[in-house]
DNA sequence: TTTTATATGTGTCAATGCTATGTATATTTT
DNA sequence: AAAATATACATAGCATTGACACATATAAAA
């Protein structure tokens, strides 16, 4: 076994990415509309295969439900249909508001994995 | 609605906190055996209040399940019954590797949200 | 022809923090 | 004395979501 996952259990990673995968997409929409493909490709690329969701596509319809990212009329590019999503300034305030408890958040665990007192 | 959550859903810090709660929970142990009370007080007033477990005896049951923690028999102490928890080898060994996870994912994601190409 | 890449989609499982509630004793407040 | 709060441990049910598996369809490469 060389990873950190149990038989049954979720690794430390996926549990890091249920809180933090709304964010990685919200961020990579800041830069410029994508499609669902591009996202996950660029999730790969810029993290080196690092960073990866297995399933994107339920991600992009929670945040449109929320109304953080809108969905253009999908378009055919090659043959291939393709929806686009940008973030909506609802979606950037989130984004902004969630960044910042996510420093807060981590300031106050690292005081815990540093022994703080 | 002052906080970051949905009507139905869980917060930003209670996902954070489903990945790093047992990390928590080792980080103290490894100072010194501690109650399940006493852990949850000392995560209250570690963190000021910005890091707390509603419920920290199911935590506790798993990292016991999966070795990363011993308990003592309870003993009473004024009345009230006590059981003492400490960290294993195994538990410590785990420790360092998630937290290890724990920074190598952060600088992937911090990545993504500074924009990085 | 077969395989790989592109592009989107659904169903089921497993894990766990939260809310709510329960039991029991000790201490403090009214 | 009674009520409220703190201490100490415990369980039941809910809601969420990444992973795995699988499905559909076209294009390009081997």
């Amino acid at each position: 076994m060389t990873d950190n996952k149990n038989d049954t259990g979720h690794s430390f990673a996926a549990y890091f990415k249920r809180a933090t995968s709304p964010l990685v997409v919200l961020s990579l929409l800041k830069k410029q509309p994508m499609y669902g493909y591009e996202i996950s490709a660029e999730m790969d690329r810029i993290s080196n295969g690092r960073y990866t969701i297995a399933v994107l596509y339920p991600v992009l319809y929670r945040l449109q439900e929320q109304g953080y990212i809108d969905s253009s009329a999908s378009e055919i590019v090659d043959g291939r249909a393709r929806t686009y999503y940008s973030i909506t300034s609802e979606g950037s305030e989130y984004l902004e508001c969630t960044v910042d408890e996510y420093h807060k958040i981590t300031e106050v665990f690292e005081g815990f994995i540093r022994g703080k007192k």
